[in-house]
DNA sequence: CCTGAAAAATTATTCGC
DNA sequence: GCGAATAATTTTTCAGG
């Protein structure tokens, strides 16, 4: 296996640090120093490393979408009626603008785009759907699929 | 508008506190209390009350699943053969333990979950869709949709 | 590349107003 | 909620192995 240039070497440390991090983000240096088994200097020392790499993008709070009262998650599967280059870059660049919409991805099937979408209830879905997403630059149709229940998901960092 | 038990009062600074910490969350609560325009005392006693009620629910790093070498993504809708509610909890709960599985949500269509499944590689998935996901409780049948392109995801937060 | 300790900087907390 | 003083942590630095 050889080394790829946007993939920075990680080692076994590395992975503990990024999976403690990865649960606290907000941990200090002293303690996750103790928590891998080394002393801080190393420690400070990988996480900068880390983050100037890439491998760490940030940090969030993750908040609770049912107690912001956004607790509504639809999947709307988006077909285009033009999937030239251009106009895939004209749906992108406008889905990234869209706070409802959480994720967007492209997808190999017989639609073009799954897009998972959080409002606050299924009337401001519809609203969303029917102003917003229909209104995407190329969107010829649109499926809905609406989350009766989150069995797992990751806390929402947006609001 | 009434209130309810599980949403508390949220008001204009507060959520101004959420998107700041949404997108900072390290940020020290004398730089964000600059930011809201109030002093720190207010400001320390705002995210206390925000932690303890249950609106944040924590703090996590932002990893890049790229430079983890973890770009694969496909969704999986599942039926399952059975959806009486002890094997749908049987159900929850097993797929709650696979690291794989980032999102499930339970949905009301043709199908009963959807699934995001983050992978190295399609190898990687094959081997995780044969042998772990057709393998938990009760699944009767599934279908894959794997993504292209990434067009808008959460940092993963998970390792 | 790591340890350990000292120094410097920041941050969180407390309290009277 | 403000602002200042205090207290506690944290980050950084550096000599040494």
């Amino acid at each position: 296996m050889t080394d790829r240039p946007d993939m920075p070497e990680i080692d076994r440390i590395d992975r503990a640090i990024l999976r403690i991090l990865a649960a606290d983000g907000r941990i200090s240096t002293t303690v996750l120093a103790d928590r891998v088994g080394l002393s801080k200097t190393p420690v400070a020392a990988r996480i900068r490393r880390l983050e100037a790499a890439g491998v760490i993008t940030g940090y969030a709070a993750h908040l609770s979408a049912r107690k912001l009262g956004l607790g509504h998650v639809a999947f709307v599967e988006v077909r285009l009626s033009d999937t030239r280059e251009a106009a895939l870059l004209a749906f992108n660049a406008a889905v990234r603008k869209l706070p409802e919409v959480e994720e967007c991805y492209m997808i190999a099937a017989s639609f073009d785009y799954l897009m998972k979408v959080r409002t606050r209830d299924i009337t401001e879905y519809r609203r969303v759907l029917g102003e917003t997403i229909s209104a995407l630059p190329h969107v010829a149709s649109t499926s809905t699929y609406v989350s009766m229940e989150s069995v797992k998901e990751p806390g929402i960092s947006q609001i």
